[in-house]
DNA sequence: ATCCTTCCCTAACAAGTGTTTGGTAGGTTA
DNA sequence: TAACCTACCAAACACTTGTTAGGGAAGGAT
């Protein structure tokens, strides 16, 4: 008779998610406010309450917990861009709606967007984390062709570099991430709506 | 007769600045690429052609290397500011002079900027780096004043939120870093012009 | 010819890293 | 009561990390 190998079975997927997601919520924070490479399995497991070992109970690398992170974080942001893309609104109006809803998935997901913007580049060059490149061309495409539409139709100036401006624009929303705090002065909302009328009418006074 | 201690002579700061500075340019390249933290010595000996010990000759850690490189770069970084802030302009030329030397410093010191953004913020707490806080806080005041100036001279608009649009301007023009590249399409003169168009006019045409 | 300086190598160190293995307290199910 | 599952601990593993110590080749100075 055989010896039944006492395989040991993990969660990882398929389990009740609420430990996981509380146990990523914390990891989320310590990469945002240290950096990934910077961050030790042990740090995490101190700020969850328990030793490093255990981590390894929910998860099986320190690598995986930051790919979770990443993924939930850019399913939940496709969700709100792809329907704001549906809409199919005039250019303006679908540029106010992206910058408006990228407010609110830095305020939603302050860490991982911090995390986003400060690992991504080093990160897509695994093929683990491919998906991060697959996201960003959306996401230039999304940009692009929004602000090509705008000149397109004469709402947006000619005679700046569509390029450019994407990249101004794109940049200037996400750091964001880095000084904002949820809870604090402005909202999301308001946020957005300086940030639109910065970028649309410029700050000059006209005369 | 006591036997000399053969204290060994580092060259450290003293010698022939030559070598450090070859050394210093491809460790920041390597810090900038693949983060502070993810940069081992060996890697960057590897990429100055030497092994990883051979670095302590010049060198007495790592964290001196990091140290050395931002220091120098703000050194640099604020030759050019002040002699902007002297000049006592106007606040409209006053800021896109400061844009413009950003874009010029960056074009300069491409990886040493990548590094202090990225680094920057976990830095400060060491008292080592506290070189860095008060250097955003001379940062800060000198662009806040600009557009404070600006405001009361009613050359930039008054419904704007000062310290927003200050944060909002200030990661735009540092985050190119992370996408620029000298002798690239646009010279950094180009861009703060395409920039400063951007956010002294807005995007939006005018009716 | 000797000495000294410069610049690097070889080889190791201790500390810290992510990860694995076996065990176990406590609750749930049979 | 017995078997089982969940969620963790305790202790170690192999490896990488920054750093150090001693040595040596090359070349200029004396």
């Amino acid at each position: 008779m055989p010896t039944k190998k006492p395989i040991r079975k993990k969660p990882q997927v398929t389990a009740a998610p609420a430990r996981r997601r509380e146990l990523l919520d914390t990891a989320a924070e310590v990469f945002a406010e240290q950096g990934y490479n910077a961050t030790t399995v042990r740090k995490i497991a101190d700020h969850a309450g328990m030793l490093a070992g255990s981590l390894y109970y929910h998860f099986d690398s320190k690598e995986s917990m930051l790919e979770e992170i990443l993924r939930s974080f850019l399913d939940e942001l496709w969700g709100g861009y792809d329907a704001v893309l549906e809409a199919e609104s005039g250019p303006r109006e679908t540029l106010e709606a992206l910058v408006t809803e990228s407010f609110r998935e830095i305020d939603r997901h302050r860490a991982a967007v911090a995390i986003y913007q400060k690992e991504s580049k080093q990160l897509v060059a695994q093929e683990r984390f491919a998906f991060l490149a697959e996201s960003q061309r959306k996401f230039e495409k999304a940009w692009l062709s929004t602000l090509e539409r705008g000149v397109a139709a004469q709402v947006f100036r000619a005679d700046l570099d569509v390029r450019l401006t994407y990249r101004f624009v794109r940049d200037t929303v996400w750091v964001a991430a880095s000084w904002y705090r949820p809870g604090g002065q402005h909202s999301p909302e308001e946020i957005a709506r300086q940030y639109l009328s910065m970028v649309l009418d410029g700050i000059a006074v006209r005369e």
